[in-house]
RNA sequence: GCACUCGUAGCUCAGCUGGAUAGAGCAUCAGACUACGAAUCUGAGGGUCAGGAGUUCGAAUCUCUUCGAGUGCGCCA
């Protein structure tokens, strides 16, 4: 993992440098010397296992080889004390003057500690998926959070990143619209085939009026085959070109997205693109064309697939009449229907050769459902073996469903889907109540108690969505979701408030921060949770997971609260004493705020 | 049927490439505002890590297996 990065100056990182050369110099491998955070913090700040695992292949004793590489640290300024426990753990105690010295590195640092990839890499993010005429749910709710969350940490930590809301903007649900329309007001002039002027430029529907055709017409296409036809043909007619559809779908495509870009807007999410599928159209034909080419294309039952399955690798299946065969494991990509069209795969391996021509990324990142994992197992795979994409560019970080508490995928009381609209509007409101509950907030403008209101409902659903690991199946429930105590972004907040308010009050009273000197146990706590921030952000690097960037700010906020329990700032007499803790707490304001921000947040000033 | 992801405290979830006494939050109980904001802090109780077997000095973690849950399995996206 350390190739990844740029060399880091944290703890983890120095202590398993020195311990690596002990190793080394010991004669063994130097991976023994990997270093962590200690699981008995009463113990240790840091801890090597390494010599167990060594002690394991030389047949030595574990305890005589940790007495070994320990002699090595027998000097180390760092270090406060070093020992052996149990069966060979090497333990390390920092010195309160590292621990100094550290923080006063990170205070100096710009970037408070966080670390940068070594090469930067072109990266695409999907993590977007909302179609036209259809409104978002919670479950977009979770793509959308998680991948805004890794955008900015990848983008924070080096690399070049394009967030594209891959917008389901073509297909056969635009046609079901296009036909829908034609019924209800077939007088318009996109339906009209002798019509030579300019279409008019506002739009003849609403987002509500899509809203409102868009699951009449699905439900229609699904029991009424005429119905169904007639839509294929529109779909298949706008595909082609024919100018009122494409103007009309033009006036979809704007209407959906503004709506979008709103309650994305809402949440702090956003999007430097709003490719659709539609634009990958145009790479279609080629596409095929040269999967043609290339022999990958083979016909079956009628439907033009690429095998995408390594000999060998087959599941078995039973036929309706009782017999088992081997099949293709995963199943062959239906890249051409049998009639002719375009497939789901069809476009997202179009996709990728569009985004290889248009940007060029060294890596795509597909934050989408579980559920598409064997779809996109097809579609990387033929990308490969067509050469669109090396081996490894293309990636599906795959996050669970949200359910209700039935462990069923989540409804409202009365049986629909939960608007994201609704659930930031109803979480707005619960913050306002409570704000005015704690009297709160009585000195703001109106705008600014809104402001404030809003940034706390935002932290609460954010940080409710981060803090589980994107593929766990959690269970949604409103209340937790909004609630402002305990593990919760409000708590976030809050700390951040207030070691705001100390700041101001610091200003008022002229005390200014200076050199931090580590001395209490909470100051202890506090700098090596300042120091893992590092190790924090390159796990969430690089197993995509922001939920570890969501755990330490936790944890970083939580160890300023003990340490504003038991270590005043600003109350006594001794003028070195609070030039250090203040400015011990203006750098845990610095990378409270940036974990807040790398995960789509913001603190007021006051709440 | 086959495949994938899972099963951890009453509830909701963490748990890094195997390491010491499995952790948080909520809920429960007991404490702390005449100190910088109590949306806070301190402490307590609460566990057969679904069951079983294996590998290992050592397993919540790796392997196998049983049970249970969710999801997916060719012309929708």
């Amino acid at each position: 993992m350390s190739d990844a990065f740029a060399q880091s100056q944290d703890f983890k990182t120095q202590l398993t440098t020195a311990a690596s050369a002990a190793f080394t110099a010991e004669g063994f491998d130097a991976s023994a010397g990997r270093v962590n955070a200690s699981d008995r913090p009463d113990l240790a700040d840091f801890q090597c296992n390494g010599a167990l695992a060594v002690a394991k292949q030389a047949k030595a004793n574990p305890r005589e080889v940790a007495g070994r590489i320990v002699a090595h640290f027998a000097d180390d300024a760092r270090l406060k004390s070093t020992d052996i426990a149990g069966p060979g753990f090497l333990n390390f105690v920092l010195s309160e003057g590292a621990l100094s010295d550290r923080a006063n590195v990170l205070a100096a640092d710009p970037r408070v500690g966080a670390p940068s990839v070594a090469v930067k890499r072109k990266v695409i993010i999907d993590y977007g998926g909302p179609n036209v005429a259809k409104e978002m749910h919670i479950g977009h709710l979770r793509t959308a959070v998680i991948g805004e969350s890794l955008k900015r940490v990848m983008r924070y930590m080096g690399d070049e990143v394009m967030g594209d809301a891959h917008f389901g903007d073509w297909g056969y649900q635009m046609g079901l619209l296009i036909l829908a329309l034609s019924e209800e007001q077939p007088d318009l002039p996109y339906f009209d085939d002798n019509y030579t002027g300019d279409y008019p430029s506002e739009p003849p529907v609403s987002l509500a009026d899509l809203g409102r055709l868009y699951p009449l017409a699905s439900n229609k296409g699904k029991s009424d085959a005429g119905y169904r036809d007639l839509a294929r043909k529109a779909t298949k007619e706008l595909q082609a070109g024919r100018r009122g559809y494409r103007a009309l779908w033009q006036h979809f495509v704007t209407v959906s997205r503004e709506a979008l870009i709103r309650d994305y807007g809402a949440l702090g999410v956003s999007f430097d693109w709003w490719k659709g599928e539609s634009d990958a159209d145009p790479y279609i034909e080629g596409m095929v064309a040269e999967l043609k080419a290339k022999g990958l294309l083979v016909e079956d039952s009628g439907a033009q697939v690429v095998h995408v399955a390594k000999p060998g690798e087959t599941r078995k299946k039973k036929l309706d009449d009782g017999s088992v065969i081997e099949v293709p494991s995963p199943p062959p990509l239906l890249v051409v229907s049998s009639e002719g069209s375009a497939m789901y795969g069809t476009t997202d391996v179009a996709t990728v050769v569009q985004r290889q021509k248009e940007y060029g990324p060294d890596l795509s990142l597909y934050i989408v459902d579980q559920r598409q994992a064997e779809h996109f197992e097809q579609v990387f795979r033929t990308a490969y073996l067509a050469g669109f994409a090396k081996e490894g560019e293309l990636e599906h970080a795959a996050n669970g469903t949200v359910n209700g508490p039935d462990g069923t995928p989540f409804k409202t009381r009365d049986g629909g889907t939960l608007k994201l609209g609704d659930l930031i509007a109803q979480a707005v409101e619960k913050a306002t109540e409570r704000l005015h509950e704690a009297g709160l907030g009585e000195g703001l403008s109106e705008a600014e108690f809104a402001d404030t209101a809003h940034k706390v409902a935002v932290a609460a659903l954010k940080f409710a969505e981060l803090s589980n690991h994107r593929l766990t199946n959690y269970i949604f429930d409103l209340d937790r979701f909004t609630s402002f105590e305990g593990k919760t972004g409000p708590y976030l907040l809050y700390q951040a408030v207030r070691i705001k308010s100390i700041l101001r009050k610091a200003r008022e009273q002229g005390v200014a921060a200076g050199t931090i000197t580590v001395a209490e146990p909470a100051e202890r706590e506090l700098v090596l949770l300042l120091d893992a921030f590092d190790s924090a952000l390159k796990e969430t690097y690089v197993k995509r997971a922001p939920n570890l960037l969501a755990d330490h700010t936790y944890r970083l906020a939580q160890a300023f609260s003990k340490f504003y329990a038991a270590c005043p700032v600003l109350l006594g007499e001794d003028v070195a004493l609070k030039a250090s803790r203040l400015g011990l707490v203006a750098l845990t304001l610095r990378q409270l705020e940036l974990g807040l921000e790398l995960m789509g947040m913001s603190a007021p000033d006051q709440m």
